[in-house]
RNA sequence: GGGGACGUAGCUCAAUUGGGAGAGCGCCGCGUUUGCAACGCGGAGGUCGCCGGUUCGAUCCCGGUCGUCUCCA
């Protein structure tokens, strides 16, 4: 199972995954460094990635100095995605789109000498990985010479194993000295590790030490930082399977068993050189880094992650399918992923059946939209066939993936089946052409670079929030940002665009947690300051409004009153909406797990998950168990508490949600308590009434309650009542209890009406058509009917032809109909007269030329329409003299 | 954020130069049968997503809007 080498050299360094994370953790431990939990998957806070790609993430705002700093130095295992490289996933040794990087951290404390001598002390010490000095190189940045004598003179790094590189491999970001972006940057130092046995050596390491703020381009661009900083990785996976001497990440020993997983659930074999192992790879990959995403309710969906999520999802699932795997596989990996990734994230376990759950809906999903794109790409192939070719083209390889989502690599597949090929040439042409046209800048990542808000930290650390205790306080106004810049004051009166302030305290709730903002006003000695909504950044409550009244500065005493009954029917929203959260989970099961909300004045709109649609009955129960809470009237509190202690008592916490490390708790009774950083009621009684307004789906596997409380709830259900007494009162319902009947006889009414009416009609059309018959002329053999009907329309027309026509021929019939400035002409000949080569439609249109107007339609039948019903007759009479002299000119 | 498509009966979908809205399954009734997707006949069920425009006339063309799918970022 393990691959070739020297076999007395590796049993002494062999190594599990789980021993090499704890090890490095507890050895930067040992240097001071904080043991940091692994930041979420998905951070939702930062806007400029998708995904976590990188251990420093979580320390952006500490690198930018931003915020309290609570440690200097600090150590994680961190899960990261990555998609860049996905097409290399499975075929090369070391790419993944999941992985977990290992990482030490330094903010202004310890720099290169520490970094460096620590990560060779950890790789060569017997105690941690003891591996072989011999076998270890490093590389540094070309004008690093720091970097370099440190190797060199104090590790003792012989110099023909220092390499120096180019700022487009050692620099971070790379190429940055030349060519941006601005901001914090600097040179890295690699280490490789020389496998025995191994061709060559693999990159294990990279330290980057992050010392210059660049400004503009070269020359003299970088100006070093007055706070240097350290960041590094370590490759979880590459150096496990390096310490267990295998020659590939997954062979080691948590990506293998996923492997043979995938092999299982597929239904083949795995070995790391078949001919399908490449694949097999790929789905043990994607299927974890779906897993985790999931795991953190990020699902597939059509855009940002969620279409990531989508995109691993189906490629991995394709991967099967091309194996042969025409049914759902992948979700039965989720298991036996949760267990060999137990051990650093033991959450995974809880969540087995949802994540599962969805990856199926999901693949079935897929495969639906799989089974569409097969039948229309037959089609394809059968003219193909037709015209004798032998490729199917890149425009409709393209429409199938661009309209269908069918993957090129399936369409292929299908395409060799039928022994033919895809122009990929074309294909690629038109997805770069789609590439061009459908990119927008909307998703340009904001560089690290602290904005004007950070200005503010120099004289105040933070915003002391005092909302739960009132709704009206003092406050020093300590920043005032008026068009993205930070100002000393303000007398503008009547600014375009909202002005931000910033108090030293304030009892304003900054939008979070799904509860909006709130709304009020700051009000000085004279001046007056109109809050339309309240922002969070970083620790400060961010007021943004209009100036209404005087002057605005900084350092002035204002009074912060926010509009306590918005605030108040907020409270009662937002309580009301852990009431839904536990009466679902009370009617529904445990599985209905909060997706999201929002909050706002007497309305909640909940997210949750579960698989279907919610009846009737248990939108009732679930209202009725809401309303049971409110009328019991429990006691709401709420109490700070450490992140664990919150888990350990039970606490509804959101898996995917980052939490500080002390948390607040909002208990209901003893029936609801959850992790919530919002505004409450004290009694539950204060909701006063609940009421569910609406229910749909947003996601597959997630549905959407809406509520009202309070007012609203009541306005709700008086609007309703007054609803059913204007209906009552227009279909003359004496009471509302009879609407149902009495609309029900209605509708009965109105069906017998119309069937009578039509019955008249046919009645009377029997005596009419002898007549018109009667009336006909006959040129030369062939009964020509031309009438004038009144308010015919096209249909009653129309019947009349077809049993005339069923009664006598060969005939011909124009009929024409006028009203209020509009005519309708209708022609038509019996089968004969077709054959003969007239047409209804030249007949037509010579009779609509009289009224103005021009018509169409099939030989033995066609409308014309005109506009002067005055001239219906002359287009009678001349319609028939046409057609006379058609007939005779065809004899 | 942008591109491509789709929206027709309860369901799955047809319908070409713009001119009479259809099939299969399901449903109701009658009959024939009584064995695994039975058969025959009859019937009900449609604002052709919604709004506007072009046209004598729009399910069809154009614009907008909503919903669904899909691709790119």
């Amino acid at each position: 199972m393990v691959a070739g080498g020297d076999a007395g050299e590796r049993v002494g360094i062999s190594m599990k995954t789980d021993e090499l994370r704890e090890k490095y953790l507890s050895f930067f431990e040992s240097k001071g460094c904080v043991r940091r939990p692994s930041d979420v998957l998905v951070p939702r806070g930062d806007k400029s990635v998708l995904f976590t790609p990188a251990g420093m993430n979580q320390f952006k705002n500490q690198f930018l100095g931003i915020g309290k700093l609570e440690f200097s130095r600090a150590t994680t295992c961190q899960k990261c995605l990555r998609t860049g490289d996905i097409d290399n996933v499975g075929n090369t040794a070391y790419h993944h789109t999941f992985f977990e990087m290992l990482g030490n951290f330094s903010f202004g404390d310890y720099f290169k000498k520490e970094a460096i001598h620590w990560a060779w002390e950890f790789l060569t010490t017997k105690k941690w990985l003891g591996l072989d000095p011999a076998r270890l190189s490093v590389t540094v940045y070309q004008d690093d010479d720091e970097a370099y004598n440190i190797w060199h003179d104090e590790v003792k790094v012989p110099a023909e194993r220092i390499r120096r590189e180019g700022e487009g491999e050692n620099f971070w970001p790379a190429s940055a000295p030349s060519n941006g972006p601005d901001g914090v940057c600097g040179p890295c130092s690699e280490i490789y590790y020389h496998a025995p046995g191994a061709k060559g050596s693999v990159e294990i390491w990279n330290l980057v030490f992050t010392q210059f703020n660049r400004v503009g381009d070269p020359p003299d661009n970088l100006r070093p930082l007055p706070k240097k900083n350290i960041d590094t990785g370590m490759g979880l996976e590459r150096t496990a399977a390096v310490l267990q001497g295998v020659e590939s990440n997954f062979e080691n020993d948590v990506l293998r068993p996923l492997c043979v997983a995938a092999a299982e659930a597929v239904g083949v074999d795995y070995s790391y050189s078949a001919p399908h192992g490449r694949a097999l790879r790929r789905i043990a990959d994607h299927a974890r880094a779906v897993t985790f995403c999931i795991h953190e309710n990020v699902v597939p969906d059509n855009e940002m992650q969620g279409y990531v999520v989508r995109q691993l999802l189906r490629r991995a699932v394709l991967e099967g399918y091309l194996l042969g795997r025409e049914d759902a596989f992948l979700y039965r990996l989720v298991p036996q992923i949760a267990q060999v990734m137990q051990a650093p994230y033991p959450e995974l376990r809880e969540t087995v059946e949802r994540v599962q759950f969805v990856i199926k809906a999901e693949e079935e999903y897929f495969l639906r939209t799989v089974g569409k794109g097969v039948r229309k790409l037959e089609k394809v192939i059968e003219t193909l066939r037709k015209d004798g070719k032998n490729a199917v083209s890149g425009d409709d390889a393209f429409d199938l993936h661009q309209t269908d989502g069918f993957l090129v690599e399936l369409t292929e597949a299908i395409a060799a089946k039928n022994n033919l090929s895809v122009d990929r040439i074309r294909f690629r042409e038109l997805m770069a052409g789609h590439k061009k046209t459908s990119g927008s800048d909307a998703f340009s990542g904001e560089v690290m670079q602290a904005g004007p808000i950070e200005a503010i930290r120099e004289s105040c650390a933070s915003t002391e929030f005092l909302g739960y205790e009132t709704t009206q306080a003092d406050g020093e106004v300590v920043g005032i940002i008026a068009e993205n810049r930070l100002v000393d004051s303000l007398n503008e009166v009547g600014h375009d665009s909202p002005v931000a302030v910033v108090l030293n305290r304030s009892p304003f709730y900054g939008e979070a947690g799904g509860q909006v903002g709130d709304t009020g006003v700051l009000e000085g000695a004279d001046c007056e300051f109109r809050v339309l909504d309240t922002q969070r950044h970083t620790g400060f409550i961010v007021h943004r409004g209009h100036l209404r009244r005087g002057r605005l500065t900084v350092g002035m005493v204002l009074n912060a009153r926010v509009d306590a009954e918005r605030r108040a029917g907020i409270r009662r929203a937002h309580s009301a909406t852990h009431l839904l959260h536990h009466a679902l989970q009370k009617t529904l099961g445990s599985h209905a797990m909060q997706r999201g909300s929002k909050v706002e004045e007497d309305t909640l709109r909940f997210d949750f998950s579960h698989p279907k649609a919610i009846s009737r009955e248990q939108l009732i129960e679930i209202e009725n168990r809401m309303n049971a809470r409110v009328a019991e009237g429990a006691t709401v509190t709420a109490q700070i508490m450490d992140l664990d202690d919150a888990k350990k008592s039970g606490a509804t916490a959101l898996f995917g949600e980052k939490y500080p490390d002390r948390v607040r708790v909002v208990s209901m009774g003893e029936f609801s308590r959850e992790l919530c950083g919002g505004t409450h009621l004290s009694n539950t009684g204060q909701v006063g009434l609940c009421k569910i307004v609406g229910e749909e789906s947003v996601a597959a596997g997630t549905r959407r309650i809406t509520a009202l409380t309070g007012t609203k709830a009541l306005e709700k259900v008086r609007h309703d009542e007054q609803l059913l007494v204007e209906l009552a009162q227009i279909v003359k319902a004496p009471r509302v209890d009879e609407l149902t009947q009495r609309v029900t006889s209605l509708v009965e009414e109105v069906r017998t009406l119309k069937q009578n009416l039509q019955k008249a009609n046919a009645k009377a059309a029997v005596g009419l058509l002898d007549e018109l018959l009667a009336k006909a002329v006959d040129v030369g053999g062939v009964k020509v009917v031309v009438h004038h009907g009144t308010d015919w329309d096209a249909d009653t027309m129309r019947a009349h032809v077809d049993q005339l026509r069923a009664k006598v021929a060969p005939l011909a019939v124009l009929f024409g109909s006028g009203s209020e400035g509009k005519v309708l002409l209708i022609s038509a000949l019996s089968k004969e007269l077709v054959d003969r080569g007239l047409s209804a439609v030249d007949w037509v249109k010579a009779a609509a030329k009289f009224v103005g107007g021009g018509g169409g339609g099939r030989p033995d039948l066609a409308q014309a329409g005109g506009k002067s019903p005055e001239k219906l007759a002359q287009a009678l009479s001349e319609g028939l003299e046409f057609l006379k002299g058609k007939l005779s000119a065809g004899k």
